[in-house]
DNA sequence: ACAATAGTGTCTGTTAGACACTATGCC
DNA sequence: GGCATAGTGTCTAACAGACACTATTGT
């Protein structure tokens, strides 16, 4: 039997990988190489390969060959498909976004950059990737207010102030204090480092804190949201 | 040059289509004609065709060909992929889901029947069905916790109680009448229809509501959950 | 001592849910 | 009137957010 009977399609993954860096939500772009807007930046892509066991596989793939990252978490967004959105025919694209810490910044080559995602709404991307990039920060915005899901853009230690802030970055508004700390102890996805303080302030000095193990691949969530 | 430098993928979109009826939550399940699993109890899917101009709308074509179903409501799933998945190959499913009135229930013929999904988790579906109608359970009732969702599973006219009960068919527990009646208010998706009462009924007659017309394909929401 | 930020105690307004009440049909 | 269910008024407990207070560092 044949595998299908109608023509091919282009199967694609692409990866919205982000990260929050002084102070600002970033995306990282990749140059293309060839085809299509060869030479523009655009979110890193591969075709599926059938040595992919899933699309997962191969996003995961597309992160380690383009970026050289490898995520602590990486969900499935959505599919963008159609007869138009790539110039060389019908083509489906399962779209994965995924979460890493600032220091993982250091990787980047020239073919690699990090870009505030305001900056790359401005400018524009190719294909149908602006669309894709509103889609992800939808998500990611939603998702952030009723859960720990910013723990993965942390570095492996943090304080409660600046895990603060990075919620507040990725929200788009202020957290109230005392209610963001509440809902940090309700969802249990960090927890002090015993005797660990922040040091060289001219303040008090805040206690730093690490994702639990058990929330490091997991999310946790919680029904009512942390800001209203 | 070439669509892809790699294999053919097959390509389809299946749709789990859902109804309350009886108090109980139903799938569509369609006889498969052909292929793998030929006679068994499926999802209804197709091949995507280049003649789609995208996977949403194979999938509304994908309800009308093989249920004669046209849906208020249908929004991307999830996509299902992998070498495994279908006997013939590497394969992509985008899947849909669908919310439709009982009284739709009519159309099925012998290649399509209604089935509790509690019975289509215990009998098993081919491929990886189960698992897609288990994501779908999961959404749909996630979703219904905190929006509009379940109108689409009323007729044009329905009373609050029954609506009601249909939510709490979908979510799978009981609601607190005063507090359902607050958000159906808060969510403004459905009003009542003037002087339409309930009758023959032995007890004081219900008011009948219908889908407001700004809602009729598009959800309401609130941020805090309709159960807690 | 002072500046600056970390971290906490507490008050208030809002909301969800329990309960009980009233309303209105049919017998 | 009695029964059954529709629909509402109201009290209480839980929760979010505001505010103000205490804690702890470096200068």
């Amino acid at each position: 039997m044949t595998a299908t009977q109608f023509p091919p399609i282009i199967c694609t993954v692409d990866v919205a990988l982000l990260t929050v860096d002084e102070g600002v939500l970033k995306i990282a772009l990749h140059k293309r190489a060839a085809g299509p807007f060869e030479g523009e930046w655009a979110l890193p892509g591969s075709f599926i390969r059938d040595t992919d066991a899933t699309a997962k596989e191969a996003a995961i793939r597309t992160l380690a060959d383009k970026l050289g990252v490898v995520s602590p978490y990486l969900e499935q967004l959505a599919t963008f498909s159609g007869a138009t959105r790539d110039p060389r025919g019908w083509s489906i694209s399962v779209i994965y976004y995924a979460l890493v810490a600032p220091t993982v910044l250091a990787s980047a080559g020239t073919s690699t950059k990090w870009v505030s995602v305001e900056e790359a709404l401005e400018a524009g991307l190719p294909f149908d990737h602006q669309d894709i990039l509103e889609c992800a920060l939808t998500r990611i915005r939603n998702k952030s207010s009723y859960s720990s899901l910013p723990v993965f853009l942390m570095p492996s230690k943090f304080t409660l102030p600046q895990l603060q802030s990075v919620y507040e970055v990725v929200i788009g508004e202020p957290i109230n204090k005392v209610t963001f700390r509440r809902k940090m102890e309700e969802l249990n996805a960090v927890e002090p480092i015993e005797g660990a303080f922040e040091e060289g302030k001219t303040n008090r000095p805040a206690q730093y804190y690490a994702v639990r193990n058990e929330f490091y691949r997991e999310l946790s969530v919680t029904n009512r949201g942390i800001t209203a």
